[in-house]
DNA sequence: TAGATTGTTAATCGATTAACAATC
DNA sequence: TAGATTGTTAATCGATTAACAATC
């Protein structure tokens, strides 16, 4: 039987992951048991805030102690779908493409991309960093058969719509888009987009900021 | 006389990019004005909050006509600081790092790479991406010499808080950081993370619900 | 003019933070 | 035991959404 997954705020969801990380270097440490006080100070936070996020996990701690180390990993790496590996396609190999396909980490992550995609004739029938690289063409029907159900999207703005298409119709139900452009994709399709222009323009107005009240 | 750059709510901020996307396509497209229901039905987002987020960079439109696209580009870049080129460092030439390396469009953010560190042998005093690669050592000098105020930072996990801090030695007061760890850094550095995991989290706990709740 | 859109004030909604009893 | 921590309910805060007068 699976363990029901109940949804969190999109906020706590986010913050998720980088508890993991400070557990898992606290596990390689040999620690066995933490509270959310040294969680919350770790990531300069609330420990409320931690407490709570921690509790949509389904986790119990013990008053005066805190969480059993190994038994919070395993609850937030099942919150989220981290101990199911899934089976990924990558279409797109710019530097982008390639960067994501090379970082081995994202099998801790719970994604495994099988077969990456583009129309580069280069390319074509080659491995790149031990993934196979095929014909964009044959995206639909291979997502199909492997029934795959997640795409990373590394491809140009210009293609972007246009390959997303061709994950939906593949039976792809989840996109993970780099590209920064709105996908219009029926609304049962999950599309979580990383725009980098976002957090640079953060970044960029912050330091205006920082040097006009300096001025 | 530089005009007063008043700030606005994160969300607000991060929208801005999203909207000057839209707003670059239409002007290429020959438009000349654009209202916020435009905009919003784009994004598929509320025009009220688009209208809100627009007044946040001081433009004025015109009721029943809408704004002037010319002059809501300008309003949004000058808002972002990216009609000011600001020259960048990065550090660590890993996948990630060449990709960014070699994304011209950063240039339109506002953001010049004018040159890239790393500590492996075979890279220094090369030019990857037509920017000239430097031994880590010198960081720190180069950062104070030619005024550098942003780092963009796509390390290792084990080398980010040492390298980080040398960029704060050097007079770096702004840093994009990549590596998924917490950088401990005085107050009055700026700091904007780009954590894959976060995003990455997201989709695959969807995915699994999506999954669940079908069974 | 009538309809559409802006800009702003007020209402709602949801996340964060505070308060506190329970407890190891 | 006393102090620290959990889990939960209530209060606060801030962003989103609604309402509406002004206006081209």
């Amino acid at each position: 039987m699976t363990k029901k997954l109940i949804s969190a705020p999109l906020p706590t969801l986010k913050r998720l992951p980088r508890y993991l990380h400070i557990l898992q270097d606290l596990k390689a440490k040999g620690i066995k048991q933490v509270s959310a006080t040294i969680i919350a100070e770790e990531l300069g936070i609330d420990s409320i805030q931690v407490r709570k996020d921690l509790s949509t996990t389904g986790i119990i701690g013990k008053p005066k102690i805190g969480f059993e180390l190994n038994e919070l990993i395993d609850h937030i790496v099942h919150f989220l779908n981290w101990d199911n590996m899934t089976d990924a396609f990558l279409v797109g190999l710019g530097g982008l493409g390639k960067a994501i396909l090379g970082y081995d980490n994202f099998k801790n992550y719970g994604l495994n991309i099988v077969a990456a995609f583009d129309t580069d004739p280069e390319l074509l029938d080659t491995k790149v960093h031990c993934v196979g690289v095929f014909d964009i063409k044959k995206l639909e029907d291979l997502a199909q058969r492997m029934k795959i159900h997640i795409g990373v999207l590394t491809v140009p703005v210009s293609a972007a719509q246009e390959v997303a298409e061709k994950m939906v119709a593949g039976g792809i139900k989840a996109i993970w888009n780099f590209a920064p452009v709105k996908l219009k994709l029926p609304d049962n399709i999950i599309i979580e987009n990383v725009f980098l222009s976002q957090s640079l323009g953060v970044l960029t107005h912050r330091l205006a900021q920082l040097k006009n009240t300096e001025a």
